[in-house]
DNA sequence: CCGCACCGTCGCAGAAGTGTCCCAATTCGT
DNA sequence: ACGAATTGGGACACTTCTGCGACGGTGCGG
């Protein structure tokens, strides 16, 4: 995704990504980055510093917030502050304009490269025993490894992002199912059901995924 | 280790690194520079370009070789030429003489950091058994050579590029087949059936190329 | 001790996801 | 022009997933 306010830069980006094979987003300024940064779930973000409304350095800081996309900055100037800051602000490298087409991609193989090295230990969800591996759509449990399905998953990636905080019913049939309305059924209680018996050694004994009676369901360390 | 010919420049960098907490190694040229560098196995490597004998090139390309440490290349002027040479030796990073010593800081942790999370080779064209032959568009398992033809050929390198990890087929439809949208037809599952009659041994019961219901696919070492 | 709310357990049927095979359109070499 | 190889689409069967409801057990307050 290119973020950059000047249309004709944007072009010239545009055919020299295409022109390598990748799809290319466009976004005129820093709202516009960010919503479809979110739909979109881009490879690589490259950001212009100076936009108008907001400024790219918060780009930086919003999106890496959120997600661990390779950024990188291209700022007009060689101002080695504005680079500094950029790096803290979490972007993974810089180029400054004008630049050589050649360099940025470059620049930008090696980010991709770099990303798709780190993916997959990183992104390590865990809580206690239970690790989920989004690279395989597993859980492991101490040593054993299980399948999980679409929903299966779905509903651990919600409890372990909680950490082993509380996760109420309703919350979990907004996050994982959608729903918008409250008190459907026994569906949360059902797919409890079938997780413990993939991930429990004694699913009518759970040391891992907890009840908490009258509030909803939690993971113990 | 810094590898510089010029004695005060080494100290200046010396230094900083001092400062920051870093071991630093010296090496005056390339020579020593290889022979430091597989005695001591630094963890990252500043290279000037302009050296005495060898040259900064292929002191870098012979590092890169047989060693995956990161490597930024300090050099004297801002000649993008070498500079894509460069990185397209191995180099990570550069910075150009006269450096501001805090971005060159900034860099050289950015690269600690990624080196701790690069786990994985990737330009290795194979995966467990599993191996893709460029040059005759064959893959070979085990010890059986089959020929592909390109659709099953791009299938197979986009898995082999995701390594163990779950492809899904919208990434697949995008990757291979180039398409924009996604939910196009079962054309990915016919291809997965072929490779499978090709390459499986019991294509009933695939051990190699694996499907993940409700993901997608991916390979198994 | 009793009743109630809450939850575990299980069976079932429709829905969704895949494997398998066949066919037509296209491409390419002969 | 003809045939082989390739490839996308589709039909059909089969497996797995998933939502739902029913039943019974368990904890909690009165």
């Amino acid at each position: 995704m290119v973020v950059e306010d000047d249309e004709e830069i944007r072009l010239v980006l545009r055919y020299a990504l295409e022109d390598e094979g990748y799809r290319v987003l466009e976004a005129a300024n820093g709202e516009q980055a960010l919503v479809l940064g979110h739909d979109e779930d881009p490879d690589v973000l490259l950001v212009d510093l100076r936009l108008p409304g907001i400024h790219g350095l918060d780009v930086v800081r919003s999106v890496r917030a959120t997600s661990k996309v390779p950024i990188i900055i291209v700022t007009a100037q060689a101002d080695s502050h504005d680079v500094v800051t950029g790096l803290e602000a979490g972007a993974d490298d810089y180029v400054t304009k004008p630049f050589i087409t050649k360099e940025l991609l470059a620049r930008i193989r090696a980010q991709i490269r770099r990303a798709n090295d780190v993916a997959s230990d990183h992104d390590l969800l865990e809580c206690g025993e239970v690790r989920l591996r989004p690279e395989t759509a597993e859980v492991q449990v101490g040593q054993r490894v299980v399948p999980l399905s679409p929903t299966e998953y779905k509903l651990l990636a919600e409890l372990i992002g909680a950490r082993e905080r509380v996760v109420s019913r309703d919350d979990l049939l907004r996050n994982v199912w959608g729903y918008r309305n409250p008190g459907d059924g026994r569906v949360v209680d059902n797919l409890v059901y079938r997780l413990r018996a993939k991930m429990e050694a004694d699913p009518a004994e759970p040391v891992h995924l907890l009840t908490v009676r009258g509030f909803g369901y939690r993971l113990k360390a």
